[in-house]
DNA sequence: ATGACAGTTGAAAACTGA
């Protein structure tokens, strides 16, 4: 009788901010069929639930969630797994009406073993310009982030906050510091916010597993070139859990989607997990 | 010095994004 032992299963999670899903489906559904990810979190979906196109996903073998707005922000969950979704709206924003926040538990089945890995999709506001309300108001997001994130701790689970923290945690991540050092992806109001969240213990996958290098970018603006001179930032990540990055095995950039045809400006981060 | 690029809305040009 072979043994399975303790190894579990290997679960690749990928963030994927995709400038509108309708506009994107093509690039989507052909990314999701090499990459094949067991789990998807999108941002700026830009359209409300009812006007996704569900099925073309479901095809593919994905269950999929999705807190939807018109014209702007939205997130969404895909998994081939089954998830139970726990929260619709980031805690504690009285009047916040963005959908820029969706977390699910999703069952990870190995044989007559079930252990649960925890997600969020997160699309933190941009911020810009810095002397206006957008400001204090990604401020005040990335405070709740904080908040409900010290709460998820707690759980001692698995999890992976994933998404669009529209910051660049250090230069390292921008293509010119110097360009950009009073907008609001790289002020130190908006690195510390981030970094917060690394001092409650959360580990930032790509620097975990590519400490030493720089200039290793996930989104690149369509104008000037930037992408064809790889002049980007490293805006979008995967923040884990000490649980889940007890189990991390590998995290990369997949820069073949921002390659492609009519892409987003973003491109999808990965990392796989052996629970 | 300025605009550049892309998507949505809604029907032209404004708004948003990063």
């Amino acid at each position: 009788m072979p043994n399975v032992g303790d190894s579990g299963s290997v679960m690749k999670i990928a963030s994927f901010n995709v400038n509108s899903l309708r506009a994107r489906i093509g690039n989507v559904l052909t990314w999701l069929r090499t990459a094949k990810p067991d789990v998807v979190l999108l941002q700026e979906i830009k359209c409300l639930d009812t006007d996704l196109p569900k099925l073309e996903i479901e095809d593919l073998g994905y269950n999929f969630e999705a807190v939807g707005q018109k014209s702007y922000n939205g997130v969404a969950i895909l998994s081939k797994h089954p998830f139970m979704v726990e929260e619709r709206r980031l805690p504690g924003g009285e009047g916040d009406d963005h959908a820029r926040y969706i977390e699910a538990v999703v069952d990870v089945a190995e044989g007559k073993r079930h252990k649960a890995l925890r997600v969020a999709s997160i699309y933190l506001p941009n911020g810009n310009p810095v002397d206006t309300d957008k400001f204090s108001y990604k401020l005040k997001w990335l405070e709740r982030l904080n908040d409900h994130a010290q709460q998820l701790l707690d759980l001692e689970e698995p999890l992976v906050l994933g998404g669009d923290y529209n910051v660049a945690p250090t230069d390292d991540d921008v293509y010119d510091p110097a360009a950009w050092v009073n907008d609001a992806l790289c002020r130190p109001e908006s690195r510390a916010g981030y970094f917060r969240l690394l001092n409650l213990g959360y580990v930032d996958a790509f620097r975990a597993l590519h400490g030493a290098e720089a200039h290793r970018y996930t989104f690149w603006d369509y104008q000037a070139g930037r992408w064809q001179r790889d002049e980007g930032l490293r805006i979008d990540h995967l923040l884990l859990s000490p649980q889940a990055a007890d189990s991390l095995d590998e995290c990369d950039i997949d820069k073949t989607p921002r390659n492609g045809d009519k892409p987003s400006d973003h491109t999808p981060i990965w990392c796989s997990l052996d629970l």
